[in-house]
DNA sequence: ATGAAAGCGCTAACAC
DNA sequence: GTGTTAGCGCTTTCAT
């Protein structure tokens, strides 16, 4: 790769100024058709493509986005990212990825990194805090804790109706008949199970169900291991329940297994939800019944209020709460 | 955010010149003690961080790292990236992703853009072409199919022992007793599925046993449904085989339900092995045996070739093949 | 419709 | 050990 032609150069061969081909290039006018073309031509056949970090320095933008999320192994965040990442480069822009393993230290140290290097806007994944530093740069949080209005600042929120999914799939293991149902979830600072939790609580609630101290299990993290092991503990100690309402698909997974090496079948003696409807739901035991969330259109709209942000226009609203569907598999039909 | 601060305000504050900020800050030397403490109490206290675009324009290094992918879905990658970026991280650069869905103009595209970013280097995962204009640009190539030393120009390349993997989990099945395997793979541009089944053929031909033509699946694309329909075609056209060895863990997982849909058992009737031994094969079925891939060193590796090719050393090698081992699961223990 | 020129924030060559 | 300064490639104001 010989040294990258410069705008001069272009100019140059153009016989024009660099002003001129500046403006063509981003078609800010005040050329004649003839000249575009000619320029045009010019930068065709010189296969170039102007320097990122002079534009970025000179505008204090760079047609970067960065993408803060907390652990891209995540199917559901991958997901996320993978059309995230898409919608950007259509139009034009990159993706800055940042993990953040959900360490708010990591994040903060990402967070200024994508600062430093001018990124024309943020997507911030399920991240704990507000940034009042970010207030002047367009940002967008996904899956992010509900805040008070006064708190959130200027950044627009999208989240998936995490209540309305873990009522739905409650709902499901109700009408098939569970009245003992076990709730299967993590800790952590994670606000969407909290949000799912409660719409099992309003699920049972609303059947008459009492819930039950028993038959509720708190992960550390979530892992498929981690869940089984605490299933297949809660089922040596003769605990007894026939549904289980996982917050997340991972978890469920593990609990299908447990239960099978206790030669328990699902459905038959005991009915299983998981939560994003990723591949493992698919793939796991029977076909795992599982809160679907509209990952393109969370992806799309993200970036559309993004991109308006960016334009300095101010979305209409600054929360978006976007509607789930429960993808019914055997797991829950007997 | 009020405007970010320059290095000429640091200088100003901490009675320098830039030059000599710029020193502290590069740890160039040519600075003393107290300067040095000076400064860096300076910096600190405003809270400073370096324009990365003037830096980038300066000295065409952005400490950015552009990482193409053909898919970040596929668990294997998303695995290889979140090491790849947390490898970055330690080492202060961040991670510019780009997912090529398989399309070579797609991955041209983003190769461009990043040339055009100044990014410090490449890691060019599964990519089916060489790019000579990247000649100069340190490269790493990942997963990528194997050239000739002179086609494959300046880049270094890691892969893992696919070969060797597809032969491991052939032994797998050949050594529980299996003789009529079924092959399910996936057509298109990735060698490593080429490399797999040869590892498959010499397995089989070392033990004495035939390729029986009617026992080879060829997908279009990986997909747990695809593999299951082809899986239960298989069987509703009335042919029996006692094993499937499976390129991917994806389609071994619809393999899997193929089987149990068609009231075969896993592993009592058929054994079942994968590739690349991810979250689903932990969950499908009774636990998929599954070729293990070194994802941490591979991106270990990966990083370090990567930042000894910035530094402006060559590596010793070009062409790195890494070990894999076998995850025994059920799937392939009677 | 076009060009000249200033300057974005930084580094590095050179001078002292 | 420290300062001065040119210039990376681009956009944009001002002049024409």
């Amino acid at each position: 790769m010989e040294k990258a032609k410069s705008i001069k150069e272009i100019a140059r061969l153009a016989g024009v100024s660099t002003a001129t081909v500046s403006r063509v290039i981003n078609q800010n006018g005040r050329f004649s058709k003839e000249t575009e073309e000619r320029v045009l031509r010019v930068i065709r056949q010189n296969d170039y493509t102007p320097n990122m970090s002079a534009k970025g320095l000179r505008t204090s933008r760079t047609r970067v986005i960065g993408v803060v999320v907390p652990d891209i192994t995540n199917p559901h965040f991958a997901n996320v990212v993978l059309h995230l990442e898409m919608e950007f480069t259509r139009r034009g822009y990159s993706c800055l990825i940042c993990n953040t393993n959900e360490s708010s230290s990591l994040e903060k140290k990402h967070i200024r990194s994508l600062t430093a290097q001018n990124v024309s806007g943020i997507v911030l994944i399920s991240s704990t805090r507000n940034y009042t530093e970010l207030d002047s740069l367009p940002v967008v949080y996904v899956d992010r804790p509900s805040r008070s209005e006064k708190e959130r600042g200027e950044g627009v929120m999208i989240e998936s109706d995490n209540t309305q999914g873990g009522y739905l799939a409650t709902r499901e293991l109700l009408g098939a008949g569970c009245r003992h149902i076990l709730i299967l979830k993590c800790l952590g600072n994670d606000s969407n199970q909290l949000a799912r939790y409660r719409g099992f609580q309003r699920a049972i609630g609303e059947a008459g169900v009492e819930e039950e101290e028993a038959l509720r299990i708190n992960l550390d993290a979530v892992s498929i291991d981690g869940a089984r092991k605490a299933v297949a503990d809660l089922l040596d100690g003769g605990v007894a329940f026939d549904g289980i309402m996982s917050t997340t698909d991972t978890m469920a997974a593990g609990a299908v297994i447990a239960l099978r090496e206790h030669g328990l079948s699902v459905p038959r003696d005991v009915l299983v939800t998981g939560f994003d409807d990723c591949q493992l739901a698919e793939a796991c035991g029977p076909g795992l019944t599982s809160v679907h969330q509209d990952v393109a259109e969370m992806s799309r709209l993200a970036t559309e209020l993004l991109f308006q942000m960016m334009r300095g226009e101010r979305p209409e609203r600054s929360h978006y709460r976007l509607p789930v569907t429960l993808t019914v598999r055997k797991s829950t039909r007997r």
